[in-house]
DNA sequence: GCCGCTAGGTGTACGGTGCACCTACGGGTC
DNA sequence: GACCCGTAGGTGCACCGTACACCTAGCGGC
């Protein structure tokens, strides 16, 4: 929650949760950072850090879950696209694995508050 | 996930999520620390850090969204008890709203990478 | 006296995150 | 040419949540 009263969703966000996105993006398709940083919001992530990202990324990159190349565009400067690997995609299905229960442990929070919610306007 | 394998829930909990969990734990009745730390563990929350639990609480407590009172015991030293305030039961309902969207944020994720293995499988 | 359980706490290092800032290419405008 | 804007990638750094180790103290039993 912030200083304005308006409830912020990405205080609670999974942590190491950029991750999980790019790689989802990643399997999509093929992808180059500043595209995949457009993309991210539309999962729920918003206004993703670049440099995060553009860390994120590489670091994936060193560890084998993505690919990457440079690659010329003729409307600016030169971009570098990543692709999913075998790895990346075994990690991913992984990581779904523990988001899902994730998951399940949300909607039991949600669950045991509604109870109490019931119990108090009941009484 | 950890080197031998196993997918690791706590990697991808939500930020923060100790602090809901014990405002939650509270709504359902007062409690102090030591009690906290083992009910924890029923909400998804594995091993969760005593120190990290205690900062938690005082913290809570000097912002006011719980009260709490030394209460000696017979069969051990005293303990400190938490009870949620008002404005701890606000910040509650406040955080569950944060936390029914990040619920409907993994739900797109999951539609997402499924929609992908279906289409993956197909072809 | 010593151990184990209960109960609360401190110190500290690590890592993810957020914010500010920088480089470089291409195109349009003055 | 000088300038700005959009595209694209990147570094530096400070903050803070988290994890791990460690400590004090009361009570009961051997």
């Amino acid at each position: 929650m912030t200083s304005d009263g308006k409830s912020d969703v990405a205080v609670f966000l999974p942590r190491n949760y950029l991750r999980p996105c790019l790689l989802l993006l990643l399997a999509e398709g093929t992808a180059h950072g500043y595209e995949l940083l457009d993309q991210t919001s539309k999962l729920g992530l918003p206004n993703v850090d670049p440099g995060g990202l553009y860390r994120c990324l590489r670091a994936m990159d060193e560890e084998g879950l993505v690919d990457s190349r440079w690659e010329p565009s003729s409307i600016g400067p030169a971009r570098r696209t990543y692709a999913l690997t075998r790895e990346g995609r075994d990690w991913l299905r992984a990581v779904s694995a523990s988001l899902a229960q994730v998951h399940g442990i949300l909607e039991l929070f949600q669950h045991r508050l509604q109870r109490l919610e019931v119990r108090d306007t009941v009484i």
